[in-house]
DNA sequence: TGGGGTCATTAGCCAAGCTAATGAGTTAGG
DNA sequence: CCTAACTCATTAGCTTGGCTAATGACCCCA
């Protein structure tokens, strides 16, 4: 129907910074964090970090909740617009890349697949 | 003598961003440009360069120089102790990435050097 | 010789990082 | 058991490096 033109939409209008939407996928693959763990994370400082969640929050796609055993602590989760568009943007985002490789021969996408296991090892070894 | 020293503090004073050290790096490896071409290498709009060439001016590091045969224009030129600064910031660069590489197998190298050669047709084909 | 275009620069906005400070809440030592 | 020290999240306010709009000098063509 037209929700999905809707979420389209919507989505078009947000604009989401890179360490926004690094933060968002984050708690999509992972679940709830503190925002201390986030920005442990992110390697950024907790203000830093809490700027990122408000535009999150007030963007509507994660959402605040307390911790119910320590009363200091407040958990963040990725709301379910906010797994819509990690979705949607990574759909597009593989798009793009499938569309970037498939001009390469079947031997470079295998050198380049062996590059990124050994750069791996290059930077965190 | 001592000045290799006074060098290095100053050097260890200057901290550069990465625009202003990628700027002046390319004004070392290319010679003399106008913002407006600096500009438009860098995919920066012209007022921002020109905050960033300020900011190399006023540590010392690049010089204006008017054009003589179109009074608009401007060059901008490294000095050379923006020479200098470049030099030693590629050697500590080389210094690291040679101890990074010095870990992996002669055939990764071989692999890692195919790949930069992909990616290249990849990100601009 | 004057009017449209080009260049560098200035003014002022915004986003996203930072440090320092604050306040609520927890925990450990006496 | 209670207080002192600590741990979170959050707020306040600074800095940097992007941006757009505006300005002023200068070139060139008709």
């Amino acid at each position: 129907m037209h929700l999905s033109r809707r979420l389209r939409n919507e989505r078009a209008d947000i604009e989401l910074s890179d360490s926004q939407f690094s933060v968002l996928a984050y708690l999509v693959r992972t679940g709830a964090h503190t925002p201390n763990e986030l920005s442990v994370w992110e390697h950024v400082t907790p203000p830093s970090m809490n700027r990122t969640i408000n535009a999150l929050e007030a963007a509507g796609l994660v959402a605040r909740t307390p911790d119910a055993s320590d009363g200091r602590k407040v958990f963040v989760t990725a709301t379910e617009n906010g797994c819509a568009v990690v979705k949607e943007t990574r759909r597009r985002r593989d798009a793009w890349l499938h569309s970037r490789l498939s001009a390469l021969t079947p031997d470079e996408r295998r050198t380049l697949e062996e590059a990124t296991v050994i750069l791996r090892k290059l930077v965190a070894p």
